[in-house]
DNA sequence: AAGGGTCTCAACCGCAGCATA
DNA sequence: CTATGCTGCGGTTGAGACCCT
């Protein structure tokens, strides 16, 4: 009955990750590519269960993630959605490329609560604060700036589902705020919204790396195999450029693969182990699917419209 | 400089829904 | 159809960093 356990938990490793833990993540990662977190334990010698490398991987090592503080742009479109949305992060995270439920959640409850707080906004219901008691319950004061005035009620804390959500709806006030680039913010209503755990299972075999219209240019040092199967190895959201002209990626800052921007750490230098034999993947669990992956291409498709979308945030 | 308080964020926990045998 | 395991997600925690007195 069922399947086997992911992982018995016994003589498992907890807690912060070493160096050398996330060498040997990454090296396996990169060498043999996204397959079933259950085994990637087993296969890359790590005292950790397949969850904890998931996780490790998704918010922290994935080379496609961005680094520092969310912008006020960024930031205007976390409340906007929350307001749609509520404490739905992995929907919200799905809009920003490059950042992760996680940075987001904890981003919302140690600067934008307070923010919005400082602001005389309830941060649950984006509503102005009710003055103290005797206060009757949902009044009917207009809608703070920078909230929509149609937003629903954000759902109820508890993990219910909200009415309806097929399509997350483009914040009114972010669609307003921008009269003629309607189409952008659209774009970005539509671009694939992936949650960031939600990467897709991924063999060396199937990443696709654009060789024409420019990809963005890795810094000389680094522009090794790992390199490139590092920023290959991610979520199509990630294939957009930060950079709002041509395809470069200048902004260090900002730039989605923070090793490329900062050059990748020594233990990387030598990385990418020969990648496991099908066979050996298969001695652990189902073997990954070997043909090229579709949605590479369409990640690459979308590239310019991510551009578009960058242009959008610096006019914020 | 030291001690205490506050803040930040990586990581864990546990539940719900889905998949599978 | 049922039991069991897996994955994804949101909430919570706690160690370290930072700030203030």
């Amino acid at each position: 009955m069922g399947r086997q356990p992911c992982c018995d938990k016994v003589g498992l490793k907890k807690g912060p990750w070493t160096a050398e833990e996330d060498q040997k993540l990454v090296s396996f990662i990169l060498g043999n590519g996204q397959c079933c977190w259950r085994a990637v334990p087993k296969l890359a010698g790590l005292l950790r269960c397949g969850k904890s490398c998931r996780l490790r991987w998704t918010n922290y090592l994935r080379p496609d993630l961005k680094r520092g503080l969310l912008s006020d742009a960024e930031e205007k479109v976390v409340i906007d959605l929350h307001a749609q949305l509520g404490n739905r992060w992995s929907k919200i995270a799905s809009h920003l490329p490059g950042r992760t439920d996680n940075e987001i959640k904890n981003h919302w409850n140690t600067h934008i609560k307070k923010k919005l707080k400082k602001m005389g906004i309830d941060p649950l219901t984006h509503k102005p604060l009710l003055p103290p008691p005797q206060q009757p319950p949902q009044q009917q004061s207009p809608p703070p700036a920078g909230v929509s005035p149609e937003a629903p009620q954000p759902p109820p804390p508890e993990r219910t589902k909200p009415p309806e959500e097929k399509t997350v709806p483009v914040p009114a006030t972010a669609m307003e705020s921008n009269e003629h680039g309607d189409d952008e913010l659209l774009l970005l209503s539509k671009s694939p919204g992936f949650c960031t755990d939600e990467v897709p299972m991924m063999h060396p075999d199937e990443i696709m790396v654009p060789l024409n219209d420019q990809p963005p240019p890795l810094p000389a040092s680094t522009c090794c195999a790992a390199t490139t199967a590092a920023a290959a190895v991610s979520t199509p959201t990630t294939s957009y450029s930060t950079s709002g002209s041509s395809s470069c990626l200048t902004r260090d800052e900002d730039s989605p693969f923070p090793y490329m921007a900062t050059g990748l750490p020594e233990w990387l230098d030598d990385m990418v182990p020969p990648p496991l034999s099908p066979s050996t993947w298969h001695d652990c669990l189902l073997p990954p699917p070997l043909s090229p992956s579709p949605v590479y291409e369409d990640a690459f498709n979308s590239y310019h419209q991510f551009q578009r979308n960058d242009a959008l945030f610096s006019s914020y």
